[in-house]
DNA sequence: TATTGTTATACTCTATAACTATA
DNA sequence: TATAGTTATAGAGTATAACAATA
């Protein structure tokens, strides 16, 4: 029998919740918020992003992303131009500010997580990401079934 | 060297928001959002439950549920009354409709997670729900290193 | 005094769509 | 026509605090 406090989607939730709110006032002394953090530590790893790379890497939607962009862009955090070979396009970056934020709070993310998974061996961590990344493969199959069946009727 | 790509918040995120939406796609036609759906969910695994009981349940905020619960009281979803041994507390409870649909849609879910677990063993399913759960137990020593620790200090 | 829940406010996010500019 | 991004709006969420009622 199906319990919503057994299932994937809850459990994936109810940490990816507290492990937010408790990252998150981390970032509270700096004035910023998770999904700014998110775009600065996504910008460290992959610089000179477009404005719609960046929403898919960090799972914030795209107008919500142009904003958060502009709020940044205001805070000396990133710069935003476009491109020279597509005028659609613009590039983000990081201002030196913003890279000396990001490896601060990368720094703090990567303590952060070390304490979270203490308990667990360092196979069991490999794991657990490998099944993540795993079942996230899989969703495609789940947006596919949306198309063809009709809610009700599983 | 630490990536955000790899770790576990973000991978978490990343699955808990693609898993979020695409459910809420299927709860659309039922006019009900994500947030509804956990209360039912929860409600159709304990029932009678308090007010601040379902909160932590669904990881939804109080003052978030208390409108939601009236919203849903509205829907003609659940029932709301006070507690007879004490006053201060409500006991949310399913009516038949809310019975009905949370039915109907734990099935649905049901459906849904099996898909999206559909590559994986069954062990492998039991192994990412227990790490899953281990994580979470540990965000009690985050939660504590909080208190003691000061932010830049790590 | 502490607990439980309600209400209010400011801010943020999502979903959606309309719009601009460019390809 | 399709793509990339911006802007606007409605609805919902969070964070926070003030508040009422009860224990």
């Amino acid at each position: 029998m199906y319990r919503l406090t057994t299932s994937i989607p809850y459990l994936l939730n109810r940490l990816g919740v507290r492990m937010g709110e408790l990252f998150s006032r981390r970032l509270q002394p700096y004035g910023l918020t998770l999904a700014m953090y998110r775009v600065l530590a996504s910008l460290a790893e992959q610089p000179g992003q477009r404005l719609g790379d960046l929403a898919d890497m960090t799972s914030i939607e795209l107008s919500t992303m142009s904003r958060l962009i502009s709020t940044m862009v205001g805070a000396g955090l990133v710069t935003r131009k476009r491109l020279p070979t597509d005028d659609r396009t613009v590039s983000i970056d990081l201002t030196s500010e913003g890279q000396r934020l990001a490896a601060i709070l990368i720094a703090e993310a990567q303590h952060y997580e070390d304490v979270a998974v203490s308990q667990l061996s360092d196979a069991d961590v490999r794991q657990l990401k490998s099944l993540l990344g795993e079942v996230y493969a899989a969703t495609d199959i789940l947006e596919a079934e949306l198309s063809t069946s009709a809610p009700g009727r599983l």
